[in-house]
DNA sequence: ATCGGCTCGCGCAA
DNA sequence: TGCGCGAAGCCGAT
């Protein structure tokens, strides 16, 4: 059961040789101790050399377009984190400013022998992680503790579509989707630092933003809450998951994305226990193409993609369409203002806009239809781009990840998919409109749970 | 209600 | 080089 680190989760960041002081996991996306490689790995270090293994969050302004419920479900992670590491006697620290100035220095001031980071394949925080790693002595590696088969090593290229990445995955799933192991750690060793105070409340407020109180009251943040919801998904959800997953007025997903999105939750474990439930083959196999094959293509995307929310980025066929059709009249034309206070002529565009303003969340169907809606409403392809994320990253609880970069691609720039019929303005980028939703859902039904006045501090 | 056509390129078989 | 195949779309024909 205890299975040996699989050294294939690692990527080496420098060459550097490992010192004799403690080892050191830097915690940044995956926040949760339990089911996390990373940890493990740092852990498998600290042991095999006998010497202390510590946590460092390393708190960094904020970035990408953060919001109060952004750090509001950070701080209330951290706060388990800190909680269960004390559990366990590992050291958890947290830092702030720039990491690479607070990790380096870090570093040094606790004699750190050896660092591990968690994958993050986007931009800054790689950069980040890379520059760290450059200027620090010791050795450096990041494992990725987020998906089931490593990122860098599932493939060694941006995948075209799902279609070629799925048998790549489906290849590795058995070597990779296995149990964790307990986790180790040394006992500190006589005149080792006791567990670090750590001030809450400037944690809280190190991050400049507006509380968001109607949505902090009806999400729970953190690795409990997480396991606790995907434990109400398997026994409620998860028997019907593939009929009623499309319908936004039922509720049909998982609403997992913001746990696996902070790291709260670990989605091998999530597909282990799915995997083993007792529902209907087809709903669970529907829900892991959905958590592995789909997720994890995402941060394939990211990852062997330079610019990737640019229209460069996209696949030829999908940049010639867009260019053929740039100067197509638009019917209608709005701007980031408008699109954020949800004051379209769409009643059901502005619902699932509201949906997300209010709950944090929009339902996984409406993301299609209002990307969508998006490149036809405004004057060209890179600025639909570019209000999506912002909108995305600004209010979606699991906003400003991988996820959220190619659910807009896919849907303003065809990344992953093919060409369909050709029509105005979005060339051959596969359309939706206010008529399939209405075949597909009892649109009426949705509009009017979500399309009320919304509270106008949240744009 | 159901079905086929739309359109493109990957990747395997030859 | 040829060809099967994808697959959260729309739409018109049956």
């Amino acid at each position: 059961m205890s299975a040996r680190f699989d050294e294939r989760r690692r990527l080496s960041l420098n060459e550097k040789p490992a010192g004799l002081g403690p080892v050191l996991y830097v915690m940044a996306r995956e926040q949760r101790i339990e089911d996390n490689w990373a940890l493990i790995a740092a852990a498998a270090a600290a042991k095999e050399r006998s010497v202390e293994l510590l946590i460092l969050f390393p708190l960094a302004p904020m970035f990408n377009h953060g919001q109060g419920r952004h750090n509001y479900w950070m701080v209330d992670s951290l706060k388990e984190v800190a909680e269960t590491a004390l559990g366990y006697q590992i050291p958890f620290y947290i830092e702030y400013g720039n990491w690479v100035d607070s990790i380096p220095d870090f570093v040094l001031k606790h004699h750190v022998g050896e660092v591990v980071f968690d994958f993050n394949p986007l931009e800054p925080v790689r950069a980040w992680r890379e520059n760290v790693a450059k200027k620090i002595s010791v050795k450096a590696s990041v494992v990725d503790a987020r998906n089931i088969v490593p990122s860098f090593f599932v493939s060694n290229k941006c995948e075209f579509s799902a279609a070629t990445f799925r048998p790549k995955i489906h290849k590795w799933l058995k070597e990779f989707l296995v149990p964790f192991p307990r986790l180790q750690t040394v006992l500190p060793a006589v005149g080792s630092k006791r567990q670090p105070a750590i001030d809450w409340d400037r944690v809280s407020s190190y991050r400049a933003t507006v509380p968001d109180e109607a949505l902090e009251k009806n999400w729970r943040a953190g690795h409990k809450a997480g396991m606790k919801q995907v434990d109400k998904f398997i026994r409620e959800t998860l028997p019907n998951y593939d009929t009623l997953r499309n319908d936004p007025t039922k509720d049909g997903v998982s609403n997992l994305s913001p746990y696996l999105r902070w790291g709260n939750i670990s989605a091998a474990k999530v597909a282990m226990l799915v995997e083993k439930a007792d529902a209907p083959k087809a709903h669970k196999d529907s829900f892991l193409e959905e958590l592995i094959v789909r997720r994890e293509l995402s941060d394939n995307y990211c990852f062997y993609t330079k610019d990737h929310t640019k229209l460069a980025a996209a696949h030829p066929w999908a940049q010639k369409t867009l260019a053929e059709h740039k100067n197509d009249e638009r019917e209608y034309l709005y701007t980031y203002k408008e699109f954020a206070a949800g004051r379209t002529h769409d009643p059901l565009w502005n619902a699932a806009q509201k949906q997300m303003l209010k709950e944090g969340k929009m339902h996984g169907y409406m993301r299609m239809y209002w990307a969508k809606k998006i490149l036809e409403w405004t004057p060209d392809p890179q600025t639909a781009i570019d209000i999506a994320l912002r909108l995305n990253d600004s209010y979606e609880l699991d906003g400003r990840d991988s996820n959220g970069v190619v659910g807009v691609m896919w849907s303003i720039a065809g990344v992953h998919d093919r060409a369909w019929t050709e029509r105005p303005i979005f060339g051959k980028i596969r359309y939706m409109n206010y008529n399939g939703c209405k075949r597909k859902f009892a649109v009426k039904e949705y509009e009017e749970r979500y399309g009320g006045n919304i509270d106008h501090k949240l744009f």
